[in-house]
DNA sequence: AATGGGACCTGCGCGC
DNA sequence: TGCGCGCAGGTCCCAT
Protein backbone atom coordinates (compact mmCIF):
# COMPACT_ATOMS: atom_id res chain seq x y z
CA UNK A 1 0.00 0.00 0.00
CA UNK A 2 1.66 2.74 1.40
CA UNK A 3 3.97 5.58 0.24
CA UNK A 4 4.35 9.25 2.64
CA UNK A 5 1.23 10.50 1.80
CA UNK A 6 -1.03 6.87 2.49
CA UNK A 7 1.20 6.49 5.86
CA UNK A 8 0.65 10.46 6.42
CA UNK A 9 -3.18 9.98 5.68
CA UNK A 10 -3.28 7.27 8.23
CA UNK A 11 -1.13 9.04 10.78
CA UNK A 12 -3.36 12.27 10.90
CA UNK A 13 -6.80 10.30 10.96
CA UNK A 14 -5.59 8.06 13.94
CA UNK A 15 -4.86 11.43 15.92
CA UNK A 16 -8.35 12.07 15.61
CA UNK A 17 -10.07 8.39 16.48
CA UNK A 18 -7.66 6.77 18.67
CA UNK A 19 -5.38 9.19 20.81
CA UNK A 20 -5.89 8.93 24.57
CA UNK A 21 -7.76 5.47 24.03
CA UNK A 22 -6.23 2.42 25.82
CA UNK A 23 -5.41 -0.84 24.50
CA UNK A 24 -7.44 -3.38 26.50
CA UNK A 25 -6.69 -6.64 24.72
CA UNK A 26 -4.70 -7.44 21.23
CA UNK A 27 -6.16 -10.54 19.25
CA UNK A 28 -3.56 -12.02 16.61
CA UNK A 29 -5.32 -13.97 14.05
CA UNK A 30 -1.79 -14.53 11.90
CA UNK A 31 1.57 -14.32 13.80
CA UNK A 32 3.71 -13.55 10.59
CA UNK A 33 3.24 -10.18 10.81
CA UNK A 34 4.02 -9.92 14.29
CA UNK A 35 8.02 -9.65 14.46
CA UNK A 36 8.67 -11.23 17.95
CA UNK A 37 9.75 -14.50 18.78
CA UNK A 38 7.08 -14.70 22.03
CA UNK A 39 3.97 -13.16 20.76
CA UNK A 40 3.20 -12.92 24.42
CA UNK A 41 5.64 -10.42 24.97
CA UNK A 42 4.13 -8.16 22.13
CA UNK A 43 0.59 -9.15 23.58
CA UNK A 44 1.40 -8.24 27.38
CA UNK A 45 4.12 -5.24 26.01
CA UNK A 46 0.38 -3.44 24.59
CA UNK A 47 -2.16 -4.80 27.52
CA UNK A 48 -3.38 -1.76 29.34
CA UNK A 49 -1.37 0.86 27.72
CA UNK A 50 -2.53 4.34 26.46
CA UNK A 51 -2.20 5.48 23.00
CA UNK A 52 -0.15 8.67 23.88
CA UNK A 53 0.89 10.06 20.00
CA UNK A 54 1.14 8.88 16.83
CA UNK A 55 4.34 9.94 14.77
CA UNK A 56 5.48 9.34 11.12
CA UNK A 57 8.87 8.82 9.59
CA UNK A 58 9.23 7.80 6.07
CA UNK A 59 6.89 4.67 5.59
CA UNK A 60 6.87 3.95 9.13
CA UNK A 61 4.12 4.91 11.31
CA UNK A 62 5.04 5.16 15.01
CA UNK A 63 2.50 4.67 17.75
CA UNK A 64 3.57 6.10 21.89
CA UNK A 65 2.33 4.41 24.18
CA UNK A 66 2.08 5.31 28.30
CA UNK A 67 4.68 2.57 29.36
CA UNK A 68 7.23 4.46 27.05
CA UNK A 69 7.05 1.53 24.05
CA UNK A 70 6.17 2.25 20.89
CA UNK A 71 4.30 -0.23 18.44
CA UNK A 72 5.79 0.12 15.04
CA UNK A 73 3.75 -0.54 11.86
CA UNK A 74 5.17 -1.07 8.86
CA UNK A 75 2.42 -1.40 5.64
CA UNK A 76 5.00 -3.00 3.66
CA UNK A 77 2.54 -3.58 -0.10
CA UNK A 78 -0.69 -4.21 1.71
CA UNK A 79 -0.70 -3.50 5.19
CA UNK A 80 -3.87 -1.85 6.11
CA UNK A 81 -5.07 -0.20 9.54
CA UNK A 82 -9.14 0.13 10.22
CA UNK A 83 -11.15 1.74 12.49
CA UNK A 84 -13.47 0.77 13.37
CA UNK A 85 -12.75 -2.52 12.26
CA UNK A 86 -14.98 -5.63 11.41
CA UNK A 87 -12.43 -8.32 12.15
CA UNK A 88 -12.91 -9.97 9.02
CA UNK A 89 -9.80 -9.82 7.24
CA UNK A 90 -7.58 -8.68 10.10
CA UNK A 91 -4.15 -10.32 11.18
CA UNK A 92 -3.96 -8.75 14.29
CA UNK A 93 -6.61 -6.54 15.93
CA UNK A 94 -6.72 -4.39 19.36
CA UNK A 95 -9.45 -4.12 21.27
CA UNK A 96 -10.04 -0.12 22.57
CA UNK A 97 -11.41 1.38 24.91
CA UNK A 98 -14.80 3.14 24.39
CA UNK A 99 -15.29 -0.71 22.74
CA UNK A 100 -14.34 -0.34 19.07
CA UNK A 101 -11.44 -2.07 17.79
CA UNK A 102 -8.59 -1.29 15.54
CA UNK A 103 -7.71 -4.08 12.68
CA UNK A 104 -4.72 -4.64 10.73
CA UNK A 105 -5.28 -6.29 7.77
CA UNK A 106 -2.36 -7.48 5.25
CA UNK A 107 -3.36 -9.91 2.67
CA UNK A 108 0.28 -10.47 1.97
CA UNK A 109 1.64 -10.93 5.34
CA UNK A 110 4.73 -9.05 3.84
CA UNK A 111 3.94 -6.07 6.91
CA UNK A 112 5.58 -5.78 10.02
CA UNK A 113 4.51 -4.95 13.69
CA UNK A 114 7.01 -4.51 16.02
CA UNK A 115 6.86 -3.26 19.99
CA UNK A 116 9.80 -1.78 20.74
CA UNK A 117 11.44 0.40 23.69
CA UNK A 118 12.66 2.95 21.67
CA UNK A 119 12.36 3.47 17.66
CA UNK A 120 14.46 6.05 17.26
CA UNK A 121 16.83 3.35 17.93
CA UNK A 122 15.56 0.51 15.21
CA UNK A 123 18.34 -0.01 13.02
CA UNK A 124 15.34 0.67 9.84
CA UNK A 125 14.57 4.09 11.25
CA UNK A 126 18.68 5.01 11.64
CA UNK A 127 19.21 3.99 7.38
CA UNK A 128 16.36 6.45 7.01
CA UNK A 129 17.57 9.69 4.91
CA UNK A 130 15.46 12.79 5.50
CA UNK A 131 12.00 13.58 5.03
CA UNK A 132 11.40 15.80 1.38
CA UNK A 133 9.87 18.45 3.79
CA UNK A 134 12.66 18.72 6.22
CA UNK A 135 15.10 18.94 2.98
CA UNK A 136 16.17 21.94 1.24
CA UNK A 137 16.36 22.67 -2.34
CA UNK A 138 19.84 23.23 -2.24
CA UNK A 139 20.55 20.10 -0.06
CA UNK A 140 18.61 18.21 -2.08
CA UNK A 141 20.30 19.53 -5.31
CA UNK A 142 23.50 19.02 -3.72
CA UNK A 143 22.74 15.41 -3.00
CA UNK A 144 21.60 14.41 -6.22
CA UNK A 145 24.60 15.66 -7.88
CA UNK A 146 26.83 12.90 -6.23
CA UNK A 147 24.89 10.17 -7.90
CA UNK A 148 25.62 9.03 -10.63
CA UNK A 149 22.46 6.36 -10.24
CA UNK A 150 19.65 6.48 -12.20
CA UNK A 151 17.37 9.58 -10.72
CA UNK A 152 13.82 7.06 -10.17
CA UNK A 153 15.55 4.40 -8.00
CA UNK A 154 17.59 6.95 -6.16
CA UNK A 155 14.21 8.64 -5.30
CA UNK A 156 13.08 5.70 -4.45
CA UNK A 157 15.89 4.79 -2.17
CA UNK A 158 15.14 5.34 1.34
CA UNK A 159 18.77 6.19 2.79
CA UNK A 160 18.43 9.25 0.21
CA UNK A 161 15.08 10.44 0.73
CA UNK A 162 12.60 8.87 3.02
CA UNK A 163 9.10 8.32 2.00
CA UNK A 164 8.62 8.36 -1.93
CA UNK A 165 7.35 4.69 -3.00
CA UNK A 166 6.70 3.39 -6.71
CA UNK A 167 3.85 5.72 -7.44
CA UNK A 168 4.81 8.85 -6.71
CA UNK A 169 8.94 8.55 -7.92
CA UNK A 170 6.70 7.99 -11.54
CA UNK A 171 4.40 10.61 -10.91
CA UNK A 172 7.30 13.37 -10.02
CA UNK A 173 9.70 12.72 -12.72
CA UNK A 174 6.62 13.02 -15.24
CA UNK A 175 5.78 16.26 -14.04
CA UNK A 176 9.22 17.48 -13.49
CA UNK A 177 9.37 16.17 -17.65
CA UNK A 178 12.66 13.71 -16.50
CA UNK A 179 12.84 10.77 -17.90
CA UNK A 180 13.32 7.63 -15.13
CA UNK A 181 16.22 6.55 -16.65
CA UNK A 182 18.83 10.12 -16.33
CA UNK A 183 21.45 9.46 -14.61
CA UNK A 184 20.98 11.64 -11.27
CA UNK A 185 24.11 13.33 -11.45
CA UNK A 186 23.18 14.63 -15.04
CA UNK A 187 20.09 16.54 -14.39
CA UNK A 188 20.94 19.83 -15.11
CA UNK A 189 20.26 22.38 -12.10
CA UNK A 190 16.93 23.46 -13.03
CA UNK A 191 16.02 20.29 -13.80
CA UNK A 192 16.68 19.49 -9.78
CA UNK A 193 14.87 22.64 -8.43
CA UNK A 194 11.83 21.76 -10.64
CA UNK A 195 12.12 17.97 -9.09
CA UNK A 196 13.03 18.94 -5.80
CA UNK A 197 9.53 21.22 -6.38
CA UNK A 198 7.47 18.79 -7.83
CA UNK A 199 8.07 15.82 -5.19
CA UNK A 200 6.97 18.22 -2.48
CA UNK A 201 3.99 19.69 -4.54
CA UNK A 202 2.58 15.87 -5.71
CA UNK A 203 3.13 14.51 -1.71
CA UNK A 204 1.28 17.61 -0.55
CA UNK A 205 -1.86 16.85 -2.94
CA UNK A 206 -1.65 12.89 -2.48
CA UNK A 207 -2.09 13.84 1.28
CA UNK A 208 -5.04 16.36 0.44
CA UNK A 209 -6.75 13.62 -1.53
CA UNK A 210 -6.16 11.07 1.04
CA UNK A 211 -3.38 8.61 -0.51
CA UNK A 212 -3.61 6.65 -3.60
CA UNK A 213 -6.33 3.59 -3.56
CA UNK A 214 -5.22 0.88 -6.55
CA UNK A 215 -5.43 -2.34 -4.97
CA UNK A 216 -5.52 -2.39 -1.24
CA UNK A 217 -4.74 0.76 0.31
CA UNK A 218 -7.78 2.57 2.15
CA UNK A 219 -8.15 5.12 4.89
CA UNK A 220 -8.47 4.58 8.06
CA UNK A 221 -12.41 5.11 8.02
CA UNK A 222 -12.18 2.11 5.64
CA UNK A 223 -12.58 4.75 2.89
CA UNK A 224 -10.72 4.81 -0.77
CA UNK A 225 -8.03 7.51 -1.07
CA UNK A 226 -8.53 9.82 -3.99
CA UNK A 227 -5.20 10.64 -5.58
CA UNK A 228 -5.33 7.51 -8.03
CA UNK A 229 -7.51 9.38 -9.90
CA UNK A 230 -5.41 12.14 -10.88
CA UNK A 231 -1.85 9.68 -11.76
CA UNK A 232 -0.77 10.93 -15.36
CA UNK A 233 1.44 8.02 -15.63
CA UNK A 234 0.88 4.96 -12.74
CA UNK A 235 -0.20 1.87 -14.12
CA UNK A 236 -1.19 4.10 -17.55
CA UNK A 237 0.65 1.78 -19.66
CA UNK A 238 -0.04 1.98 -23.60
CA UNK A 239 -2.62 4.04 -22.97
CA UNK A 240 -2.58 7.93 -24.22
CA UNK A 241 -0.49 10.60 -22.31
CA UNK A 242 -2.54 13.53 -21.31
CA UNK A 243 -0.14 16.02 -22.28
CA UNK A 244 1.02 14.75 -25.81
CA UNK A 245 -1.09 11.57 -26.52
CA UNK A 246 1.65 9.61 -27.49
CA UNK A 247 1.44 5.75 -25.13
CA UNK A 248 2.79 5.71 -21.91
CA UNK A 249 5.64 3.12 -21.37
CA UNK A 250 6.07 0.76 -19.06
CA UNK A 251 10.00 -0.27 -18.47
CA UNK A 252 11.76 -1.96 -15.35
CA UNK A 253 14.06 -0.08 -13.61
CA UNK A 254 15.79 -1.45 -10.26
CA UNK A 255 13.29 -4.35 -10.50
CA UNK A 256 10.12 -2.25 -10.16
CA UNK A 257 7.66 -1.44 -12.97
CA UNK A 258 7.91 1.99 -14.34
CA UNK A 259 5.86 4.39 -15.98
CA UNK A 260 6.54 7.40 -18.24
CA UNK A 261 5.98 9.13 -21.30
CA UNK A 262 9.22 8.93 -23.81
CA UNK A 263 8.06 11.59 -25.63
CA UNK A 264 7.05 14.21 -22.80
CA UNK A 265 10.45 13.05 -20.15
CA UNK A 266 13.50 14.15 -21.65
C1' DA B 1 28.95 2.33 -5.95
C1' DA B 2 25.64 0.48 -8.93
C1' DT B 3 22.84 -3.10 -10.72
C1' DG B 4 20.34 -7.39 -11.07
C1' DG B 5 18.19 -11.20 -9.14
C1' DG B 6 15.65 -13.59 -5.75
C1' DA B 7 13.24 -13.94 -1.37
C1' DC B 8 9.35 -12.93 1.53
C1' DC B 9 3.67 -13.73 0.66
C1' DT B 10 -1.27 -13.73 -1.35
C1' DG B 11 -4.34 -13.17 -4.97
C1' DC B 12 -5.82 -10.77 -9.15
C1' DG B 13 -6.37 -10.59 -14.23
C1' DC B 14 -5.02 -12.30 -18.50
C1' DG B 15 -4.27 -15.49 -22.40
C1' DC B 16 -4.82 -20.03 -23.93
C1' DT C 1 -14.17 -23.58 -16.76
C1' DG C 2 -9.39 -24.26 -15.44
C1' DC C 3 -4.37 -23.46 -15.34
C1' DG C 4 -0.13 -21.12 -15.59
C1' DC C 5 2.08 -16.82 -15.71
C1' DG C 6 3.02 -12.07 -14.71
C1' DC C 7 2.21 -8.60 -11.81
C1' DA C 8 1.46 -5.82 -7.40
C1' DG C 9 2.08 1.28 -3.06
C1' DG C 10 8.33 -2.49 0.02
C1' DT C 11 12.50 -3.99 1.80
C1' DC C 12 16.37 -7.09 2.59
C1' DC C 13 20.20 -9.95 1.13
C1' DC C 14 23.46 -11.81 -2.07
C1' DA C 15 26.31 -11.85 -6.26
C1' DT C 16 28.77 -9.51 -9.81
Amino acid sequence: MPELPEVETIKRELEKAVLGKKILGVIINNPCVVKHRRKEDFVNGLKNTTIRNILRRGKLLIIELSNGKSLAVHFKMTGQLVYPGDGKKSRVSFKLSGGRTLDFNDRRLLGELRLVDDWRSLEFVKALGPEPFDLTADKFKEAVSARKTKIKPLLMDQGFISGIGNIYAAEALFKAKINPERSAAGLSDKEKTVLFKTIKDILNEAIRCGGSSIDQYVQLSGEPGDYAKQHKVYGRAGKACFICKSPVKRITLGGRGTYFCPKCQK
